[in-house]
DNA sequence: CAAATGCCCTACGCCTGCGTAGGGTCACGG
DNA sequence: CCGTGACCCTACGCAGGCGTAGGGCATTTG
């Protein structure tokens, strides 16, 4: 780990371990520089500070979250298997928990949330449009279950699996 | 404000109000005092350090979750009224989602907090087992929205609203 | 009224984090 | 082989939070 010489990209990948890990609060140059065996020259050298680090976190989330979106929306398969998957597509999502608790001390954080919030919405929206549910307020139910399932503590990852399974199931069930 | 003597329960709500404002990273005894136009003398005459007082805080919003469960379990009223409102509960828990963003950084909080979610969850899976719908899944995906509801930002609150009575129905209608 | 107790203020030493200044080291191209 | 630029280290001053010591005011109690 040592005698290594870092990139941007190695310190917001330190910072998203440390946000997932311990919260906003872990977000110190000083701390992540422990972490990185280095010193926080190296951080001033690559950041103007501590707010542009952060805001260069949050533009690389938001782009990874676009980008993994657009790629949803590019599937050609039949809109009810899309569906199925882009429920479960939430599991892997580790850090989407703790950028949503850092969005709360955060105004810029927060806007970004309500911003790919809004744009997943709206694809699960006419998502379940196109499979017959025309109801938007399931849609923002369902998502909301998402963000809940993601949210709450781990009870039992097989649990929460089934739960969003059983809850499309009946969205479809009644069309 | 000023020349008031202040007692525990002004330094917790004070510490809520600031928990939900400005995040975990808010409850220090300096900044407090500075909102409750006091010195920190008056805190640590209260408590013995930081940590105790945040142990006093989630003491009491554990409380105050239990003693809310208690009293809706023994409404007697139809099943169905008393789920919808259940469910409808959620909406005035703005501390709700700071606890939980707090739960991330601090284990005990997290603790509390899995503590609090699984009475809650075994509670509305048996009110829906009382209107007949016997499966627990959509009971965790029920509460999953419930959950995500209360943590996504206020894209309108009245969309929020509609979502869960939306969920609820249908999951009724299916029985 | 006097004394004791509850509650608060001030001032201090310590630690941690911020951002900067200035210098060091290593990898290159010339 | 030398310089140049990218990258990192060290040391500093400043700010803010922690917890404590010791004293001050006010309210209760005898």
């Amino acid at each position: 780990m040592k005698n290594k010489r870092l990139s941007k990209d190695d310190w917001i990948a330190a910072g998203f371990h440390a946000l997932i890990d311990h919260g906003p609060a872990a977000l110190k140059a000083e701390a992540l520089a422990r972490t990185l065996d280095t010193t926080k020259g190296s951080f001033y050298w690559h950041f103007k500070d501590v707010p542009a680090f952060h805001t260069h976190m949050l533009t690389h989330w938001e782009q990874q979250a676009l980008n993994g979106l657009v790629a949803e929306i590019e599937t050609k398969d039949t809109a009810v298997a899309t569906l199925q998957r882009f429920v479960q597509s939430s599991k892997g999502n580790t850090n989407s928990a703790a950028v949503r608790a850092w969005a709360r001390t955060d105004t810029s954080v927060a806007k970004a949330v309500a911003h790919i919030d809004k744009a997943r919405l709206k694809y699960l929206t006419t998502l379940l449009k196109r499979c017959g549910v025309g109801n938007p307020d399931l849609a923002c139910a369902l998502y909301a279950a998402m963000v809940g399932i993601e949210t709450l503590p781990d009870n039992d990852e097989t649990l929460g699996k089934n739960a969003l399974t059983s809850l499309v199931d009946l969205i479809l069930a009644l069309r």
